[in-house]
DNA sequence: ATTAGCAGTCGAAGATATTGAGTGCTAATG
DNA sequence: CATTAGCACTCAATATCTTCGACTGCTAAT
């Protein structure tokens, strides 16, 4: 339906509005990109581009700016994702290489580093516990009432908490913890900790209530943490041009600042591949100026955390997504160096 | 040189300011809340508030604004500082009152509460390890390569780190290193952890360097972390009337993601105290239209984390501290509580 | 299929007028 | 002398109108 050259001037469109955030026109394409045809040519085909529903018009005598389903085609057929310099890639491995001492921190670090390379605002979010496998389980007394858990994964996942008691726990029964929690837990989902196995404990170990109760409670809020988004940059959004309208500046800081909608995208994202959601076919109305990328790390089933970018729709998303499949990349790399 | 009368129309002028956000003419002075004096004479007093710096005009023919001395006063000297009510005293009651498992989550706890409450901004930081006594210090084995370093002091505060080792480590190395950590540590300020430790300890234990190193690294890591900024509420700035100037929002947004000048100020209070920032007062540029209301939670010399508000001039300073007051005051009580 | 050429559209920007919410000042008052 | 009525004056905000020019779409010629 499309010949290559409507292809080709929908990608110089698209382009051009990523790089200027103004209306395309006619001219424009011939004078930058098409010196060949005239501008009349280039009308009748952003007028069957439009008629098609690549392109819309912000009114009936202004240039073309891309519709959703513009930057799709753009993103899913006209890109080629190589757009990243030795420069870039020289300073991603720096950073990814400088030791972090958990899973979390990499993310961080990626996280980081993706903002500054892009100049846009990112955000990330943790590994989910769910499906990772308890390696070991762990529990230090800390002074007489206070006790450490620890949960370490196959992942290399750290979890600890505190827990606190209103009588006093002894050495006997720590150790009493460590060894029945071992021997039952080690090699089992995570999730199998919860309230059921509050009874089991009790009838088993015949240990205290007081004691197992916040035990339990605390562990189990180690799984299902409620889950903090790492935001980067967000300053960063606000020097473009887009966000002179203080309508979507508004909805930006709340999608930032509620946390649910981002959460949301950030974990609905399939394992190991670059997501793109794109303004309005996503149907929240707070998102219908922005684009979000994201990417999920994770070995096999288990999750390693998810890095997004957030941008307004006119995001330049040859260079984000180039990058991010660099940093992608890297992450897996340095994960199976790590665990090899 | 203000006589009684002036001042309480400084006063009514500030009320009235922070309440509708516009500049506040003699006319509506004498309609509200001074029936029996004309116009004339308010705006006489008017004239002498400005001429001693109390009020600002917008231009020639505005009514008045408060001058950031204008606020001080009315801080100051003008305010009573009772302005909760019942049901917020119980709501905060409530909230506090579910145990947090940390000084850092129950921080966190306040500073969500006071954001509920007043409709602002509010941020946070944890407490500053330096000068807190070690009570405790403790390592934990994690797998062959990897260790837990756990650090108690006398406020309570619990640290911990994980240390990633490129060498098994041994259980008795494990316990030969809390055995000296406990005896050389137990009772010293947390800042002794320090580069000169590590010879020390090479010396004294005949460890591995490539063990201790890892270690006092990470720990030193502990005492001076980046520290991080817990914000709540950022979008319920954007919804007062202020925000609908972009530069000013900018700013905002700019304040909260560089966090320096924020760790700044948060920093800066004193113990115990609630300290007032009042737009340029301060020599921060973005600070200047931003007022900043702090409290440092401690006991003695240890601080315990300090809890901001931030929000326009004209904020609701009666409210956000009357608030605050309460809040600090039964942050001091339940940590008795739990300490005595 | 392409293109030159031209009429038509409409937002952006600038000029001008209008309005009214304020003030400051003066002169009168108790 | 403090207070006040009254009035001239100021100036931001708003509305109205004009102009400008960057676009398009369409037609007719190539």
């Amino acid at each position: 339906m499309l010949d290559e050259r409507k292809r080709k001037i929908l990608k110089e469109i698209v382009d051009e509005y990523i790089d200027t955030a103004e209306p395309v026109s006619s001219a424009i394409i011939v004078e930058k990109y098409e010196n060949n045809i005239s501008s009349a040519t280039v009308r009748n085909d952003m007028a069957e581009l439009e008629k098609a529903g690549y392109l819309e018009k912000t009114h009936t005598s202004s240039g073309r700016v891309p519709s959703a389903k513009g930057y799709r085609l753009y993103v899913d057929e006209l890109l080629k994702y190589d757009n990243i310099s030795l420069e870039e890639i020289k300073y991603i491995q720096e950073k990814l290489e400088s030791k972090a001492n958990s899973i979390e921190e990499l993310t961080k670090i990626a996280t980081t580093t993706l903002s500054e390379i892009t100049h846009y605002t990112t955000v990330s979010i943790g590994p989910k516990t769910t499906g990772q496998i308890i390696e070991e389980i762990k529990f230090v007394l800390l002074g007489s009432r206070m006790l450490m858990g620890i949960i370490v994964t196959d992942t290399g996942l750290v979890r600890e908490t505190i827990i606190k008691f209103d009588e006093d726990v002894t050495e006997e029964q720590v150790e009493t913890l460590n060894y029945f929690f071992n021997t039952k837990l080690k090699g089992e989902p995570i999730e199998r900790i919860d309230a059921s196995l509050e009874q089991y404990i009790f009838r088993e170990l015949k240990c205290s209530i007081n004691i197992i109760k916040p035990i339990i409670e605390q562990m189990k809020k180690l799984i299902d943490d409620e889950e903090k988004i790492y935001l980067e940059g967000a300053n960063k959004s606000f020097e473009l041009p887009e966000f002179k309208s203080l309508e979507l500046a508004k909805n930006f800081v709340n999608l930032l600042d509620t946390k649910e909608v981002m959460l949301d995208i950030l974990n609905t994202g399939f394992a190991e591949d670059i997501q793109i959601y794109i303004g309005d076919e996503n149907d929240n109305e707070d998102l219908k100026d922005f684009s979000i990328v994201t990417f999920k790390h994770s070995v096999g089933d288990k999750d390693l955390g998810t890095i997004g970018i957030i941008g307004p729709r006119r995001m330049n998303y040859s260079k984000v997504i180039s990058v991010m499949k660099y940093i992608s990349k890297k992450l897996n790399e340095d994960f199976e160096q790590n665990n090899k």
